[in-house]
Order: C-alpha cells, then structure tokens, then sequence
DNA sequence: GAAAAGTATCTCGACATCGAGATACCTAGA
DNA sequence: TCTAGGTATCTCGATGTCGAGATACTTTTC
C-alpha cells in the first residue's frame, strides 16, 4: 500500500563502505553519528563530477525538498484514515483554524494554500460537491465568495488534525525539544523572505 | 512574472501586535528576533482554536513543506533560463552526477526523482523525443534498459546546475555556515527514516 | 529444467494543477 | 460622474503525475 510503484531499490550500496563506522575520508565530513542519506550520496558524486563547484547548498536544500515529498506520502496514508486528500485537509484546515463562523474568502485560502487562483476555484467546487464547505456571496464586496465550512467538514479536519499531529510526533521522535525548537527557528528564517 | 495567480495578499494583521519586538504573552514564544512567518500565524490560530491539542509539530513540518513549495517555484524559474523545466533537471542531474557514461536505470532514477514508474517512462519519452536522453538496451538483463545522457542533454544540466547553486547560495545567505551544517544535519535525521 | 515467484519497464485512463485570459465589480482621480 | 486602473473569482485547454495492471524477462525452488 506504501510507496506504490517506486520499487524501492536503496541499498544502492556505494563502493568503500563496509566495515567501521567512522570511515573517516572525505574533506567535509557530512557524518552525524549514524549513516548517510540519498542527500550524502548526491552531494558526494557531484563532488566527484564537478569538483570545481561548491555543492554544500544542496545538504541544506535537496534535503528540504526531498523531506517534503516523503512527508507527502505520509500525510496522504494518515489523512485516508479520515476519507480525506491532502489537498482537502489544507483547505478545510485553514477554514478550520480561522474560528467559527469557519468562513474565508478564495483570495486568503490561496496564500495559506500556495495554489494558483484557477486550483482554488475547482478545489472548491470538488469540497462544495461533497457537502464539506459551502458557497456564500460575500455582503460587502459583490466581486467576492465567502467559503465556510460545513458541519460535516468540521467534524472531518478535526479528526484528521489530531491524526496528522500523532503522525507529526512520530516523525519528529528522533529529535529532542531543543532540536526541534531549533529546525523551527533555522526553518523560519529560510522562509521569511518567501513569506514576507 | 513570479507567483503567477497567487494574488499574494499577506498582511493578514492579526491582531495583538503592533508595538514593541519583544511582545512577551504567549507560552511557547516562537519570536527568534525578526518578524513572523504564515507557519507562526497558522501555529497561533491553531492554539486558539484548539488548546487541548499541542501543535508544536507544526513549526517545523509545516515550514517544511511549505518551504519546498517555494523552492519549486524558484527552481523553475532560474532552470527557465536554461530552457529546462524541474522535472527535466531532475532526470538530468541524476545521470550527469553518475559521472561517464552517464546511463542509468529507470529504476535508479526511481528513487532518486522520488516518483513512480509511469511518471519515470513518461519523463524518458519526453526527455528522449528532445534528444537530452537515449534510451539503449541493459546488456546483461533483457527486461531492462539503460537511460543516458546526450551530450547536449550534458551541456544543458551543467548550465543549469550552476544557475542552481547560484540561487541556493543566494537563499542560504541569511544563516551562517555553522547554521546551515546544522540544518542539514538536523534534516537528515528526519529523511533517514524515510531513505532507509 | 519446468513452474513459481520476483523484477524491470511500460500502458493508459483518471485526476489535479497550472496559467493565461475573461468577467464582474470596486475605487480613486480628474 | 465618468473613467482608468485595480481586485476577486472563474473558465478552460494543456500538462504532468498517479496508480493499477499488463508484459516480458530473470531467478529461485523443487
């Protein structure tokens, strides 16, 4: 059921790694304590290939985007627990979040989301068609919608919340409170210039 | 030209803030020093909404996540100049980093692309129909075939992998070196998991 | 050495997203 | 007040991905 079709075929076994665990080689060292990631692999063949180039912003980078395709998968395995699509929890989330009466305009859905205006628009027809939000003219401003958040999608976000939280803790288990207090801040600044 | 229909409509201006830095009310305080992100707004909605639940989780996988969406869109317009789309960089960069001959599996660009089998054979059609890849017969194992570069295909993955790490450096200027090797090695303890 | 199990790749319809442009409405300025 | 410019949302064709299953070959087992 996991990872449908990519045939996990790790253990690619990279040459000169077989017996101790501190092998202690290459210059920069990526070594935490314990073994190397698809990221490590990368960065030491391009220094291989190119050596003339600084790739250490790929550890950073290549890491983040990995990361969040494989938290990706996981948050779709948790939310079909709850007949939810990830894309449905995030707007049905960021209605919940803002307090009752559950209602926001497409334009705020969009920044919270990172979806373009025509994805909204059909995300809500899709939510709409199953009684998980309705449509409501905006009194005030004729040119806009008021989406909210029905009963039933209420009841929905909040159980898959509190599913995906679980699954969070899991994920985060290796990490002590400081660390993570730390990838928090290290993270925040990394996206602030996105964010503005 | 960026954010093409985002219609990016920030300031949400939550209220309780607006005077001093140092605004010291809430338990956990997530202020680093600077200003907050869409990740600490959505934290906070979330607390007020649901106090029984602790969302720390959420400071760092959903700055992850959102994170990577922004990279995306970075990444597709600086690989635009070299004519390239992301998915394309992909594929190609995992050949060129494989070093001469450049050929690979479609299964061991599986697990480096993180996508599945169709997407991997429907990415070589494309990529091939442009002449950047050719697919040739695995000797030694008749079901399978060997994907490789062309040398304009090489030509163009090598532009546009500086192009890349042009624009990594550029986002990464804000941490310090020591923070960034931290980073990495904070994140690799959350993707190790997952690249087993 | 034949059958069973496993592996590598491909096929193809369903689905979600994008992105450019259309439409309707609002607002500021002359 | 009329107009020019701005904003909110929707339309819709193109595109890329998924995912279940098909096919062909290889390896293991008896």
């Amino acid at each position: 059921m996991e990872t449908p079709h990519t045939h996990d075929l790790n253990a690619v076994a990279t040459p000169a790694e077989n017996g101790a665990a501190a092998p202690a080689g290459s210059l920069p060292g990526p070594d935490p304590q314990g073994c190397r990631d698809e990221v490590d692999r990368l960065v030491e063949a391009w220094r291989h290939e190119r050596p003339d180039l600084d790739v250490a912003p790929l550890e950073v980078l290549s890491r983040v985007s990995r990361l969040a395709r494989h938290l990706d998968r996981a948050r779709r395995t948790a939310f079909a627990e709850h007949d939810l699509e990830p894309w449905e929890f995030d707007v049905l989330s960021a209605l919940r979040r803002a307090g009752a009466p559950y209602q926001l305009t497409p334009s705020k859905l969009l920044t919270q989301t990172l979806v373009t205006s025509g994805t909204m628009t059909n995300r809500i027809d899709r939510l709409a068609a199953k009684d998980l939000v309705k449509r409501l003219p905006d009194p005030g401003d004729r040119r806009g919608v008021l989406v909210q958040l029905s009963d039933t999608g209420r009841e929905r976000v909040d159980g898959a919340f509190e599913g995906l939280l679980a699954q969070e803790r899991d994920l985060l288990d290796g990490l002590s409170a400081d660390e993570r207090k730390a990838l928090a801040g290290l993270l925040r600044t990394l996206v602030l210039p996105f964010d503005n």
